[in-house]
DNA sequence: TGTTGCAAGTGATATTTGTCACAACATATA
DNA sequence: TATATGTTGTGACAAATATCACTTGCAACA
């Protein structure tokens, strides 16, 4: 409870009690799986520890990145699909070992009702997601691969707020939608400008990469 | 007040009546721009007559198309740009004469603590926009230019719900962020699989265009 | 120490997409 | 009818990306 006061302080204690009694923690170690592509969604889930990655996934099984799911956050797209009993067509996979809080289908939406800082709350969570993705977005509609993997580096540098980068190519390659090759060959180009510098299974960032 | 009603059937009448005397009515016609990229926003819009299509802009004036509006209509990111005071990024251009309602910004959170039908349409609006953004995010993440098109095609004969589609091919060229060359190109080579007929400024559809 | 399994580097080549130049055609208007 | 303007068709070529085949190198571990 305090934690999960902790990790959302703007929650009403009123609601926080209610939250607490209806919803159910659950943990997940790194690499599982927690949703799944196809899988009906019952549950909306919040993050209390540990970091997720949000894929959208094709029928050929391709993962392309969307965002990462931080401690304090709420998955919008699985509000959205619990909200209509609606098959997902995204992915979710643990990247630090989480613990989640998982909400029944069908509270979220009495709740808004009840619990002002609730509304706010799923309001909010909306409203940056759908952000978040129109930039992805802009990202793949205007602007070439080099320039998309530096988005893409960017946000997973920012992400971690580290120096290295512990991810393969070809992990890269398939949440940018592009073979293992191309990435390869865009990331020696940064590491010749003095941007980044590669090591076999990470990447390290260097001075050079201006995250402005 | 009857129009608005028509348009909005889910909003209660006690709802409408504030609607009415706290909104404005705008009209636009055909080929004027509503929202400009880099303007703020100051209000949001409910489509009562006509019919608008939404764009993502980039800093080079390129438009890349998101999604039709239509009558009963309200655009998600106005609403997510007007409650954040932000800078649009969205363009916003008449296609058929139309009618607006404005709603000056503040209103929208105010309303959704008032009134419950309202609070229940602007979470409708972000969770249907919401797909669309992530059907539009798969089509460029997993298809290729040819797929692209007959997704795109299919969205605005399914809009029109007509065979006729008044359009160039610089405009579909511009609206996938792709070049007119390619786009007559990719159009010959359906009008030779015998799924549309070409025109000067308007593309026939046939029944060979599977629309499943 | 040697073997094995990934990860990464790289050349060659195919395919897709982008760009340029210009011709052909339709439509409106003088 | 002649002219101007915008749309479409198309060849030639450039650039970006995809694919294939293979090498090299790192690290775990038998």
């Amino acid at each position: 409870m305090n934690n999960i006061k902790e990790r959302f302080p703007s929650l009403s204690n009123d609601f926080l009690t209610v939250l607490e009694t209806e919803s159910n923690v659950a943990n997940f170690s790194r690499g599982e799986i927690i949703m799944q592509a196809g899988s009906y969604i019952r549950n909306t889930v919040l993050v209390l520890k540990g970091l997720l990655k949000i894929y959208r996934e094709d029928d050929e099984g391709n993962e392309f990145f969307l965002y990462y799911l931080q401690p304090g956050q709420a998955c919008a797209i699985s509000m959205i699909c619990a909200s209509k009993q609606e098959k997902s067509e995204i992915t979710a996979k643990v990247i630090e070992d989480t613990e989640l809080l998982t909400i029944p289908f069908g509270k979220i939406e009495k709740w808004m009702q009840e619990f002002p800082t609730w509304n706010q709350f799923v309001l909010d969570t909306y409203r940056s997601r759908f952000e978040e993705v129109l930039q992805v977005v802009d990202s793949i509609a205007f602007h070439s691969m080099d320039e998309r993997l530096e988005f893409y580096l960017k946000r997973h540098f920012e992400q971690c707020d580290c120096m290295d980068l512990e991810i393969t190519h070809q992990t890269i390659a398939s949440e940018l939608s592009t073979s293992r090759e191309v990435i390869s060959r865009l990331l020696k180009k940064m590491e010749q400008r003095g941007m980044i510098r590669l090591h076999r299974n990470y990447i390290q960032l260097l001075d050079g990469f201006i995250t402005q």
